[in-house]
DNA sequence: TTCATTTCTTGAAGTACTTCAAGTTTTTTA
DNA sequence: TAAAAAACTTGAAGTACTTCAAGAAATGAA
């Protein structure tokens, strides 16, 4: 399970045995049960998790007491608050458990040091980063382009495993509507 | 100004004078009139843009035949599609110049060739993203936290002279509402 | 298995916006 | 400097959603 990771690299970059080994020993293999936080609101964003399975959401408690899921992750994904990780700052987003869930961490000084041993993984943080954010622009793009219901049509079709996955009000959070509003979609009632 | 990529890159990490002279052989120096296209929905994405002087918008056609914003770029910012960058694949965005612009521009093979003659530059491009994708996730969190009146006055205080710098309509679908409802907002009548 | 908790559904009432259409102002171009 | 083009404003009418409240169904814990 650990070697998914190693698996991840070898997929963007080239590293031998020697490297793999290296790369490992700077991480933290965890668990957590469902529902637990990995970063919470308020806190500076202290690691980088590296999912090895299960499947956690990013999300904000906006003014109104809601929570908003910005982001999902399920294996084989990186996920961290960036801002945060890097400047040290504190953080306005929350990590959850959906599932109970492994993954491998790495602390900033860690991550540091792992960068500065084997520089060539830059290329693959990079690369990692580079995905993440073109996902963050096709998701506005959708947000901006489709109604409510192509939405949710549109997620259904690209996604249909994962909706079982997940509660249905994460999903309408993500999708940016009510819970309600997601219900009388799925009945064909709007 | 040619140097404000330098010193861009040295806010990042450490180059000295040979590697400067070396990135800047890399660069293709161009100049864009006002309303110029550097990227047209469609095309693949050849180029990253390095903004020396001006202010471009990223956007999309939506289904309607409307232009919306999904980005802004600015002096020392560098604005690309980066899926369609990194992928070679048709891009879904545009890009446009605002104003008259001035920008260093690299193709993808002289990318790769630079990246591959100064390795640290990998780390320096990592930030950029990294920073990117940050400001990326801020702005979904005001889309989602925020009502259009609030996130108009957001800006307003946060980008006062931004504001006057480019057309009402741009900023009102970058913060996701028709130009008439900023119009009535700016009048005090909403 | 049973109870408690979480998640989902439904309808009625409300609202934060959009759309349209027409006029006014500002900016650009020749 | 005049004419054309682009950008902004205004009010009236419409709508894609939200909110509320209450019950039903599914899931989890003991």
């Amino acid at each position: 399970m650990l070697s998914n990771l190693i698996d991840h690299i070898k997929k963007f970059i080239t590293i031998d045995e020697a490297d793999a080994e290296m790369i490992l020993t700077h991480f933290q293999h965890q668990l957590f049960t469902k529902k637990s936080l990995l970063l919470e609101e308020g806190q500076i964003c202290n690691k980088q998790y590296f999912i090895l399975k299960g499947c956690v959401r990013f999300y904000i408690n906006n003014n109104k007491g809601v929570e908003q899921t910005l982001q999902f992750g399920i294996e084989n994904w990186w996920i961290t608050d960036y801002l945060s990780f890097q400047y040290q700052t504190p953080s306005h987003f929350n990590i959850q458990a959906i599932e109970k869930i492994e993954v491998l961490s790495i602390d900033r000084k860690s991550f540091d040091e792992l960068l500065d041993r084997i520089p060539k993984l830059e290329k693959y943080f990079r690369l990692v980063i580079q995905k993440s954010f073109g996902a963050s622009q096709v998701r506005i793009r959708y947000l901006f382009t489709m109604s409510a219901e192509e939405r949710f049509h549109h997620m259904n079709s690209m996604f249909p495993e994962f909706i079982q996955r997940v509660p249905q009000y994460m999903i309408a959070s993500y999708l940016d509507f009510s819970p309600e509003f997601m219900s009388k979609i799925r009945a064909g009632k709007v």
